[in-house]
DNA sequence: AATTTAAAATTTACACTGTAAATATAATCA
DNA sequence: TGATTATATTTACAGTGTAAATTTTAAATT
C-alpha cells in the first residue's frame, strides 16, 4: 500500500490539488482549467476524472483543504495555557493572514455556484473553522447587557465581521483611502466588552 | 436621437445587461455566457462586444449597475429627517435585503479575478456605497473610549461587519443551527455604544 | 436629397474548455 | 498464473470567448 508509487502515477490526486492551487493563486479562478492541471503535472487531460468527477468535484476538494488550513492555522498557538482573550487574536490574525497568504482559494472557499455544497468533508471542514470561531466568540459581553447569546449572535457577528473584513481587504476595498495599514485587532475592540475577556 | 429605436436593435446594451442578469441569478456565474445572453436577446453572439468588448466588461458593467442599485436602495429613506441611528439601520437592512435578492450578483460584486477593477465607472459607485456607509458609521461610541475615528476604523468595522453577513448569510452558512431568523439589526447593537446615536 | 462616413451587427474561423465513451494499461487479488 | 479492478489514455463532441472580415444600417456631410 505504498502510497507514493501505488498506480500509474502515484498520488495525482494530491498533485493534481496542488498543481491546481498554484494556478488558482497564480492566475486566477477564472484561468484555471482542467487541461492545465493535468499538463502541469504530466497526464492526460481525462486522468483527474476518476479522483474528483467532474471541475466542481476537484474544486470542492481544494476548498476543503483549505477550511482544514485555516483550521489548522487558527489553533496553531492553542496548546499553550493562553486565555480566551489571547486565543481569539491568535485564531483572527491567523484567519485574515490566511485569506491574505491565499486570496484566490479564500474567495472560492465561499462560492455559492462552483462547488459541491452538500460534499461531506467540506460540510465538516465548515463546521471545524466555525466551532473555532464560536469559542472566540464565547465569554464575550454586550453593550445591551439583558441580551444573553444562547441565539448564538456573538458567533454570527464575530465571524460576520473576520470574514467581511478579510473579504474586504483581499479585494482590494480598504487599500486607498486613510485606513491602510488597520488590523483585525484594531477593529476587534467594537466587539469586546471592558472588564471582561 | 431617440434611444429606443436609434440602431438596429435599439438599446442592445441595456437589453445584454438585463439578460445577463437574469441568467446570473437563474443559472449562476459557472453557467452565463455571452452566447446565452446573445440568444436570449435575439442577436449574434458577437454582438456585445461593439458595446463591452469582452466578458470582463459586460460583468463590470453589470456589477456597477448592481452597486448604483445598493446605494439607491440604501438612502431610499433617507429624505426624512430620520436621525442617524434610524437612517443606519434603514441602509444595513436595505443592504442585506439587496444581497439577499440578488445573491449571485452580490458575489460577483466583490470578485476579485472577473470585472475590470479600475474601470471609473465601477469605482465611482463603489465609492458611494462606501460613503453612505461611512456615513451609518459616524458618531459611533467605542468601549475603548480614548480611541476617536480619524483613523476610519469605524468605517471598516461596519462594512466588514454588513459584508461579511450579507454573503455569509447568501452563502448558506448561517443556514443550519439554532441561528437562523437574526437579523444584521440583531447583530448591529455589536457596534454601537450605549447613550450615543 | 444624394453621398459619404461611421457605427452596429453578422458571418466565419479558431483555439480552448469540460465531459463522456471506448480503449488500453497496470496493480491487486484469487 | 489468470481474473478483476482501479487507473490512465485516446478519441470525440458540444459549448465557450475572441478575433477578423464582411454586411447592414443609421448618422453625418455635402
Amino acid at each position: 500500500m505504498d502510497a507514493a508509487r501505488k498506480y500509474h502515477h502515484g498520488n495525482l490526486k494530491e498533485a493534481f490539488l496542488k498543481a491546481a492551487r498554484d494556478l488558482l493563486e497564480r492566475d486566477g479562478l477564472g484561468r484555471l482549467s482542467l487541461r492545465k492541471c493535468a499538463e502541469k503535472v504530466g497526464v492526460s487531460h481525462a486522468a483527474p476524472k476518476n479522483h474528483f468527477g467532474n471541475i466542481a468535484g476537484l474544486l470542492t476538494a481544494m476548498v476543503t483543504t483549505g477550511y482544514a488550513e485555516l483550521a489548522v492555522m487558527m489553533t496553531a498557538d492553542a496548546n499553550t495555557n493562553a486565555d480566551r482573550k489571547r486565543r481569539r487574536e491568535q485564531a483572527l490574525l491567523s484567519y485574515v493572514a490566511f485569506a491574505q497568504a491565499n486570496p484566490a482559494l479564500y474567495d472560492l472557499m465561499f462560492s455559492r455556484d462552483r462547488l459541491v455544497q452538500d460534499d461531506l468533508d467540506l460540510l465538516q471542514q465548515v463546521r471545524a473553522c466555525f466551532v473555532i470561531l464560536a469559542d472566540c466568540s464565547a465569554e464575550l459581553g454586550w453593550h445591551h447587557g439583558s441580551l444573553d447569546d444562547k441565539t448564538g449572535k456573538g458567533q454570527v457577528a464575530m465571524w460576520s465581521l473576520v470574514h467581511g473584513y478579510a473579504q474586504l481587504v483581499t479585494a482590494g476595498r480598504f487599500k486607498k483611502d486613510n485606513m491602510k495599514g488597520l488590523s483585525i485587532l484594531d477593529i476587534l475592540p467594537i466587539i469586546e466588552q471592558d472588564g471582561q475577556n
